[in-house]
RNA sequence: GCUCCGGUAGUAUAGUCCGGUCAAGUAUGCGGGCCUCUCGAGCCCGUGACCCGGGUUCAAAUCCCGGCCGGAGCACCA
């Protein structure tokens, strides 16, 4: 009764609408839609990885809006590990979406794992079993598979409940091996909705879990341990991707039958990337084509990866608060819309430093032997400043000054102008023009010769382009940096002025990666 | 194949429920200008969309039908 139809979702949604959009522009804060049928005080949402593989940033997206409603709201959020296939949960990854949660600023006010409620499944079993409602059956898995399609019911749904009691404790006792036998609910053979037509609530699994060992092997399935769960969690609403939204009537059916009361669906389709895939196994792909060696690649979907890519976290809660809504249209964002939030975060911190890729030698035989202090912002003094000793040679883009003519003038930042005088095979030869800033010339970026620093920078690309793997999704900047790169600390973000914005990967040598421009 | 669900500018969204105020808003991208000792940031101007075809109506992005395109599901995964 509390299952909404998208419609309904919509409807409620835009009722408030109005008022969420002036007061939006009123405080000039990015604000989520209303919730509907949300109480202050009273919203209970869940974090609810499965701890089978990496965390990427469709996890992130929809953990910001659980997170961030339940805050609005006044509410309460869960961290909940789907945990209940023991052949896909490893321990690390338990660890992993805890740590990534932490690094968004997602908090959560409770946390369990489904695995720790296997004693009360089986106490709602039995209780499914006693009212008729469910059943232990002996198919195959194809032949049960055969029947679902075709609708139709096999022998054992006619079994007594006492039959099926014995069965079931049988289960229980180790009397079957994997695969001989489940227990299913009495649903609906003849449904439209393939997930009610006797859905397996229970299967037996020989393999230990990392977290119960081997003390069990009759494990539910998910639809039968989340409606569970998030009754007894007491979530109000489910906000997930709309791969799950025919499980809404199968949940809600499984609740009613236990007297449990139903929580309100928000769904919307999955958040990817144009180029880049969250999909396990494209990912696995790339790795096996040895394009890329592990999940935290930069080019990848994974937190790890956006992390070492210098995407911040508050970058992604804007963007998920500003460029989301709940459709179940396909979309695929382009990176620049990612990339324009996480600038202007960046933009007023981030330190400007001199980085010159490519470079070519440059030679001003005339030049006077000057320092100059040169601010690390253009417009926020706090973040202070460096000295640069130069002398009458450095280094400079080898683009600029190939492009340039003989004769033609062009500032190095800070320092002085210089004419162009000869080009040759990795050295120009230049004089010196004066130091006072001149209109319309071209202003570069400079590196003492004498004085600095090997950098590399790694510039991530699209990993997929028209569906096939992209070889050249990486591509490797070498220059020469000034000497206060040596002042950038592992993880820090700076901008390389005419180049980009950067974070430092690496703990020694100086490796960074871009983030964008 | 079957069952659902969608299709608003290059991209992502607002608007669709209760048709007119939408000659369609916002962000980003793109073009131009200003500012700036960065090709960054900021400011200003501009560009650009209701999938197609019918129907209902005085009036359709909004309602109905058909088509096309796209997504999801059809596990003893979650």
């Amino acid at each position: 009764m509390n299952k909404l139809e998208p419609e309904e979702q919509r409807r409620l949604l835009e009722e408030i609408a109005p008022d969420l959009l002036e007061a939006k522009k009123a405080e000039e804060e990015k604000k989520l839609p209303p919730l509907p049928g949300a109480e202050k005080g009273k919203v209970v949402t869940r974090l609810p990885p499965e701890p089978s593989g990496y965390m990427h940033i469709g996890h992130a997206m929809s953990g910001f809006l659980n997170y961030l409603y339940a805050r609005m709201y006044d509410g309460k959020v869960w961290l909940r590990f789907e945990d209940t296939d023991p052949r896909k949960v490893k321990l690390e990854y338990y660890e992993s979406f805890r740590r990534g949660y932490r690094w968004l600023g997602i908090e959560w006010d409770y946390e369990k794992n489904n695995s720790d409620d296997m004693e009360l499944f089986y106490k709602y079993a039995e209780q499914l079993i006693k009212s008729g409602k469910a059943y232990v059956c002996t198919c195959s898995a194809e032949k049960m598979r055969r029947l679902r399609a075709a609708g139709e019911e096999c022998e054992h749904r006619k079994r007594g409940v006492d039959e099926n009691l014995h069965l079931w404790n049988e289960m229980l006792a180790g009397a079957f091996g994997e695969g001989e036998a489940t227990l299913r609910l009495v649903g609906d053979m003849k449904s439209k909705n393939t997930t009610m037509r006797d859905p397996v609530l229970f299967r037996i699994i020989n393999h230990p879990h990392p977290l119960t060992g081997s003390k069990y092997r009759v494990w539910p399935l998910y639809d039968f341990a989340v409606s569970i769960e998030d009754y007894l969690c007491g979530v109000t609403h489910v906000l997930r991707t709309s791969e799950f939204a025919l499980r809404d009537e199968l949940q809600n059916y499984i609740r009613s039958l236990l007297g449990m009361r139903n929580p309100i669906y928000i769904e919307y389709s999955r958040f990817e990337f144009k180029g880049t895939p969250v999909s396990k196994r494209k990912l696995r792909a790339v790795i096996e084509s040895g394009l890329a060696s592990s999940w935290d690649d930069p080019r990848f979907p994974t937190i790890e990866g956006i992390r070492r890519r210098g995407i911040v976290p508050e970058a992604i809660k804007e963007f998920t608060i500003t460029q989301t809504g709940f459709s179940y249209a396909k979309r695929e964002y382009d990176w620049s819309l990612l990339f324009a939030v996480n600038r202007k975060i960046l933009d007023p911190r981030a330190r400007r430093l001199f980085f010159v890729p490519n470079p070519v030698k440059l030679v001003v035989e005339d030049a006077p032997k000057v320092s100059v202090e040169a601010p690390y912002h253009p417009d926020r003094s706090e973040l202070g400043s460096r000295r640069i000793e130069a002398g009458n040679s450095f280094y400079v883009p080898r683009e600029d000054f190939e492009k340039a003519a003989e004769g033609r003038l062009i500032r190095l930042k800070y320092l002085m102008n210089v004419r162009i005088l000869e080009k040759r095979e990795g050295l120009v030869k230049a004089e010196f023009a004066g130091r006072e800033v001149v209109k319309n010339v071209k202003i570069v970026q400079w590196v003492p010769a004498d004085d600095f620093v090997d950098v590399e920078v790694l510039v991530p690309g699209p990993l997929y382009l028209d569906g096939e793997v992209n070889p050249e999704s990486l591509r490797k900047v070498m220059g020469v940096g000034e000497p206060a790169v040596k002042t950038v600390k592992p993880g820090e973000v700076v901008q390389f002025e005419r180049f980009g914005f950067c974070r430092r990967d690496s703990e020694k040598g100086y490796v960074f990666i871009k983030a964008h421009d």
